[in-house]
DNA sequence: TATTGTTATACTCTATAACTATA
DNA sequence: TATAGTTATAGAGTATAACAATA
C-alpha cells in the first residue's frame, strides 16, 4: 500500500486540517482552538474544572494548562477559584463575559470544522466521530 | 454536544496518539515519521521526486522538505540527484541502505500503528482510511 | 516574470525536569 | 511520601518572507 494511503498519514494531514479551519474560524473571537478547549469545558462544568482535570480531559501536560489559562484569566474569561474541599486546588471557572464569548465562537467554529468535513453526510461525520472516539480510548498515557 | 466529542478535538488528540505510537516504533531505525514519510515516497518513486512534489504529496512547505532531506542525505538514506530536464530541480532518490533501512522501518512502523487503531476491525480501517481521505481531498491549500 | 531550492526567523506545540505549597 | 500548580527549557512542528539560480 502506498505511503499517501498510510492512516497515519492521513490523519496527521486531516488533524492539521480542522486544526486550521477552527483556528481561522476563532480568530475573530481572539481565540485559538486550545484555548477554546478550555473555555468550553470550563463552561460545561458545574462546580469548575481543576487544572488537574482540564490536563487529563485534554491529555495535556498540567504546565501546558497552566499557560492557556493564564491567557484566558488575562482577558478575563476565566478565573481561577480557590477549592473549598483541597488547598492546592483551584477551580477553573467562566466568567460571564467568558460564556458569552464562548456561545459567540462556538457558531463560528462548528461552522469552520463544517467546511472542513466538507461533503461527509451526518452519517458519515457520527461513523467518523466514534472510530476517532475508540482510537483515543485507547491512550495509555491518560491517566484519567 | 459535549467538548470531548468533537470531531476535530478527537482527530487531534488522535492523530498525536498515531504520530507519537510511530515514532517510538521508528526510534530504533534512527528515523521519525516526517523523515520516514520522505525515505517512503522517494522509495516508491522510479526515477526519484524534486522536492517540490514532495512538499505537494505531504502537504509540506517547501523550506521543510529541504531540512528532511538534509537529515535523510547526511546519513546517506537518499541522495540529491540533478534532474535531467530542469536544472533547477534536485531528484531525491534512495540509496541502496536507504531501501534496506525503509523496508525495515516499515515493518516496526506497521506494527506500531496497528497497536495503536487497537481493536478496530479491518473493515473500520477501511472505513477510516476513506473517510480521512475524502477530507483530506477537500485541502485547499494543497495546489497540486 | 515565475519557479526550485534554500536560508532565516518567529511562533506554536510537545516533552521533561524541577520547584512550592499543600495533602 | 505523593499530588496540584507552577516555572523553565529544549526540541519539533508550522508559517512567512526573502534570496540565488534557472526557466
Amino acid at each position: 500500500m502506498p505511503f499517501v494511503d498510510n492512516i497515519g498519514f492521513l490523519m496527521s494531514r486531516a488533524s492539521g486540517q480542522l486544526v486550521r479551519a477552527t483556528n481561522a474560524a476563532l480568530a475573530e473571537h481572539g481565540l485559538r482552538v486550545r484555548q477554546y478547549s478550555v473555555l468550553c469545558l470550563a463552561c460545561e462544568s458545574v462546580e469548575g474544572l481543576s487544572q488537574r482535570d482540564l490536563a487529563g480531559v485534554l491529555a495535556l501536560d498540567p504546565s501546558q494548562v497552566v499557560t492557556l489559562v493564564d491567557e484566558l484569566a488575562r482577558v478575563g474569561w476565566v478565573e481561577r477559584r480557590p477549592s473549598p474541599a483541597d488547598r492546592r486546588t483551584k477551580l477553573v471557572v467562566p466568567t460571564d463575559l467568558g460564556r458569552e464569548v464562548r456561545e459567540r465562537a462556538a457558531v463560528r467554529a462548528e461552522a469552520g470544522l463544517a467546511a472542513a468535513l466538507g461533503p461527509l453526510s451526518p452519517d458519515e461525520r457520527a461513523a467518523l466521530r466514534s472510530l476517532l472516539a475508540r482510537v483515543v480510548a485507547l491512550d495509555v498515557s491518560a491517566t484519567t
